[in-house]
DNA sequence: CTGCGATAGTTCAACTTTCAACTATCTCAA
DNA sequence: TTGAGATAGTTGAAAGTTGAACTATCGCAG
C-alpha cells in the first residue's frame, strides 16, 4: 500500500472526526436494520437480495446478475439460495439459453414474504437514518457518497489492470 | 415495527437516493478497506480492537471494556482472542481487583503488528474516503454523522426500556 | 453473614461466509 | 472442428459469528 520510505500522512483532527463518526455510526445504524428485520426472518443481505430479484421482470434473474446486483459473491448466493430454497421463497429453474445457468425465480411465497417485509425495512430506514437527515444534508450525502461509489469503481478497475 | 393500520410511508426520489447512494458506496468502502488489511493479516474489527488496545494505558484491557470500545460482543471478542493470543499479539492475564475478569494485555510482538499495520491502514482510508471528500464535505459528514450517533444511541435507550 | 440477582468471561452448537476446487458449458481463433 | 481459455454455478472444508447456556465471582439488601 503506502511505500515504505513515505512519512505516514496522518490524519488532522478534522479528518480524524469524519472518518470516526462516520464509521460508527455506520456500523449502530446496520447493527440496528438488522435488527430490525430479524422479526422477518431476513438479514440485510437476504433482503437485498429478495428485493433485486421482486423488482426483475417476472420475477426471475440469473444468478450471476442477481449476485452482481446484491453485491454478494456467487458462492455466497449460491449457499443462501438453497436457504431461501427450503423456506420455500425461490426455485431454481434451468436456463435453455445458456445451459450452465439457472434462473433464480422468486416463488408466491416468497413475494408474499418481501411484500410483508418491505413496509416495515422502509419504516425502519427512515426511523433510523432518513428521517435524521434535513432535505439539505440527504442531498450533500448523495452528492458525496455517489461521487465515492464511481471513484472507488474507478480504482478498482485502475488496480486490477496493474 | 410499523403499525399494521398505518400507510407505509414509502422513500421519495431524493430519501431513496440519499439511501441507495450511502449504502451502495458504504458496501464498496468496507470491501476495499478490508482488502487493504488483508496483507497484515488483519480484519477491520480485529485491526479496531488491536487499536483500542494500543491505545489503553499500559496496552492493557478488561475484555468487557475492549468488547465495547470496539463495538462487538464479548463472545465475538473471546474467539478473535483465542486467535490473537494463538499468533502471539496478546495475552490475558487474570485481574486481581475482580476475580471473574481478565486483562487482555498487548504483547511486544502484537505493538509491532499494529505499528506496522497502521500506516497502511491509514492510507487506505485517505485514499478510499478521506482525500475524496473536500473539507467542506468532511465537516458536513461529521456533523450528520455524530447527530445520528446519538439519535441511535438514543432510539436504543428508549427501545430497551419498554 | 447470606443468599440472590447482576456482571465477567468462556464455551458449545448452529449457522454463515469465504476460498479454492470442481463440473459443465460456451466462445472463438486457428 | 477443435481445443484452450473464459464463464456459470455449485460444493466442501475451514474459518468466523451468533446466541444461549454455563461457571465463577461480585455486591448489596435484608
Amino acid at each position: 500500500m503506502a511505500s515504505r520510505k513515505s512519512e505516514t500522512k496522518w490524519l488532522n483532527p478534522r479528518e480524524m472526526k469524519a472518518w470516526r463518526s462516520y464509521i460508527i455510526a455506520s456500523r449502530r445504524l446496520l447493527d440496528a436494520l438488522e435488527m430490525d428485520l430479524e422479526g422477518h426472518d431476513l438479514s440485510m443481505a437476504d433482503y437485498e437480495v429478495m428485493a433485486q430479484l421482486s423488482e426483475a421482470p417476472g420475477r426471475r434473474m440469473r444468478m450471476s446478475e442477481l449476485a452482481e446486483l446484491a453485491m454478494i459473491s456467487k458462492s455466497r448466493l449460491s449457499h443462501r439460495m438453497k436457504v431461501m430454497e427450503k423456506a420455500g421463497w425461490i426455485k431454481r429453474e434451468e436456463c435453455s439459453e445458456d445451459r450452465r445457468g439457472y434462473w433464480a425465480v422468486m416463488t408466491d411465497k416468497g413475494w408474499k414474504a418481501i411484500v410483508a417485509a418491505a413496509p416495515d425495512h422502509v419504516a425502519s430506514v427512515r426511523k433510523r437514518f432518513i428521517d435524521q437527515l434535513s432535505n439539505k444534508d440527504q442531498e450533500n450525502l448523495t452528492a458525496t457518497f455517489t461521487t465515492l461509489t464511481e471513484e472507488l469503481r474507478n480504482q478498482f478497475i485502475e488496480e486490477g489492470s496493474k
